[in-house]
This record gives structure tokens, C-alpha cells and sequence, in this order.
DNA sequence: CGCTCGGCGGACCGACCGGTCCGTTAAACT
DNA sequence: AGTTTAACGGACCGGTCGGTCCGCCGAGCG
């Protein structure tokens, strides 16, 4: 019987595809790259997950849990608008890491535009939740609402990295609340 | 022998293919579903193309004609501030009309990032050049080099526009060459 | 020692991809 | 009217996709 603690399975699977689809994107991984990457068995991942869609949609799920907790983590300090900088500074060093390779739930509406499945729901879950974060922060702060706006532009900005230094978009989210 | 305007073809694949590419992604639409959108034969795209690729590349090379001519429009104030507001406005027009799909070069790299072919250098390319003039009208400002990094963070965070109203960007814009 | 059983590897399936090729049709020119 | 020629539609090719299935092997247990 399968071992409670990974049977050789889901986890190194679910890790294999999290590294490829981030990397090379969604579209481009084939399940049997996955597998190759994995070491284990097709069929294994087919035991594990119903299909490609539902190994997306957990590959999603786990980039959500681990932004959300870094997330959290930022948002330790006490002061609303010290926790908006903070925020902002948390995605800015997720995008000054190496192999950054943009927003892996963006990434993935930009690759299915149109799809209603799950993984598309998670993202765009994330990102609603994300942007409601941001509100309720600037709400907490007493600041008008275009400050909720600023934010999150600032945070679609460091996502789209396109060149631009992520401590360029920190500095002015200070100047904003402070 | 063929006409030289246009002999039921090239203009007429391009077109479709802009569209579907657009809307859809490059990956999502395959050479079919361009013939059968500008109803014509097969051979003639490859008539007319040597390839996906090239044809991909056109597509991306008439949307970037389309916004050079759209951004040197814009560009007519002699204020350099103004400019720079002006260029900021362009892209905020561009990415509130209806059916806005994200930036056409953005997307592509989205789609493939690791390509070196013909329309990734043409993708490149653009963004690299647009990048370019922010920082040549900022420079004849005078202002400081943080400024382009601003504006370009505004440019970013329009073209990614997942949710804020592109107005914002421009007060901002405003407010910070102003 | 032999039996069971889970997992690896790969063959296999139907669908679709980019790209090539050809038979037919219709228009244009003389 | 006859001939030429361009373009349409679709068959076709090799390859890859997601997904299924099966034969073999090796570890664990009676």
C-alpha cells in the first residue's frame, strides 16, 4: 500500500512539473518531460492526477501556498502602511532572484487566455485575492483608494519585469504611504 | 502572374493571423485555423511565408508599425514632460479599448521564453527600442535616471493591466513629471 | 523458497501540429 | 472558344501531444 509520506509519487512529481512549467511554461511541458524529470512511471502520474489539467492546477496551488506565506511573513509588522511597503518589497525580492521567470499564474492566463478550467481559476482566485489584499491594507491605512491602485500597479509592474530594478518600484511604494 | 496589390493573399493572411494570434496566443493557433479564417488555400501562406515562424514575425512587425506610428503621434508636444505624459496616455488608450489582449511582444516572450528565433528578436527588439526612448525624453528633461525607471514601471504595469484603470498610470505620470 | 504486488519503462492510441503536394476549378487573356 | 494559369480545398507526411495499457522486474512476505 502507498506509503502516507510520498510513495515514491506525487510530491517528486508534483516538484518536477512546479520546475518545468514555471520554466519553460505550461503549453511547452509534455507529460512525458514531466515523467522523465520525475523518474517515475507515466502511469504514476496518472495515478496521482486525473489528467495534465489537475497537475497544473496543483502546480499553481503550490506557488499560491508558498507566496502566501512569504506573503504573511511580510505582513508581520504592526503598522498598515510599514505592511504595504513591506509587501511590495516582498515581491520585489521574488522578482530580483535568479531564474525569475515572471508571475507563474499571469504567465499562465497569458498562455490559455480564455480557459475556464481549474488551473485558470486558481489564478485568477490569486490574483483577486491578491489585489482585495492590497484594499483592505490601504483600507486599514485611512489612505484613498488610488493608493490601492498605485500599489498594485507598482506590483504589476515588478511582475512583468521587463528590466526595470525591483528596488525602483520598493523606494516608490515608500514615498507613497510614507 | 500576381497582382501587386495584395492578389487575394498576403495582406489577407496577415490580417487573420494578427487577430487569432492576438486574441488566442501564437501557440494556441495553428496554420489551419489562419487559412480558414482568411479563407484561402494552404500553400498560399506558405506562398507568401516561409513559416510559422515568419509569419509570426510579420504579425509582430505590423503591430509594432502600428504602435510606433500610434507612440510618434503622441509624441507631437514639444514639452519633453509632456511627451513623456503623452507616450504614457498612448499606451493607457491602447490598453483600455475593448478586446485588449496584453502587449502583443510581452505575450510572445511569455509564450517562449527561451527563443532566439525571428519574432523573439523582433519582440526584443521593440521592447528594447521602446525602453530606449523613455529614456532619451527623460534625458532631454533633465531629470534624473529614476524618473525613466518610473515611467517605464508605469508602461509595464499598463500593459500587464490585470485590473487597474489605465487613468491611474497617467495622473501618476503626471504627477511625477509635473 | 515461491508467491504477490507495486512501480518502471515503453508500446500504443487517437488527435492535432507544421509543412508538402496535387487534382480540380474558375478566371483571365487572346 | 481555347488555353493558360493561379488559387482553393484537401489528402497526405512525419512528429508530438495527452492519455491508456501491459509486460517485466524487484522488493517484501508467508
Amino acid at each position: 500500500m502507498a506509503r502516507a509520506e510520498d510513495p515514491a509519487g506525487r510530491e517528486r512529481i508534483l516538484r518536477a512539473a512546479t520546475e518545468l512549467f514555471y520554466v519553460n511554461g505550461v503549453r511547452a511541458v509534455g507529460t512525458a518531460e514531466v515523467i522523465a524529470a520525475a523518474g517515475c512511471g507515466k502511469n504514476m502520474l496518472y495515478r496521482h492526477f486525473p489528467g495534465k489539467a489537475a497537475l497544473v492546477a496543483a502546480y499553481l496551488r503550490g506557488v499560491r501556498a508558498e507566496r502566501d506565506k512569504a506573503a504573511a511573513k511580510a505582513l508581520a509588522a504592526t503598522d498598515p502602511g510599514e505592511r504595504l511597503v513591506a509587501l511590495v518589497g516582498e515581491v520585489a525580492a521574488w522578482v530580483g532572484r535568479e531564474n525569475f521567470r515572471g508571475c507563474a499564474f499571469r504567465n499562465y492566463l497569458t498562455e490559455f487566455p480564455d480557459g475556464d478550467d481549474e488551473p485558470a481559476r486558481v489564478a485568477r482566485t490569486y490574483l483577486r485575492d491578491t489585489r482585495r489584499q492590497v484594499d483592505d491594507l490601504v483600507a486599514e491605512l485611512g489612505a484613498p483608494a488610488v493608493t490601492a491602485d498605485r500599489i498594485w500597479l507598482l506590483i504589476d509592474a515588478l511582475y512583468a519585469g521587463t528590466g526595470t530594478a525591483p528596488r525602483v518600484a520598493v523606494d516608490w511604494a515608500r514615498e507613497l504611504v510614507g
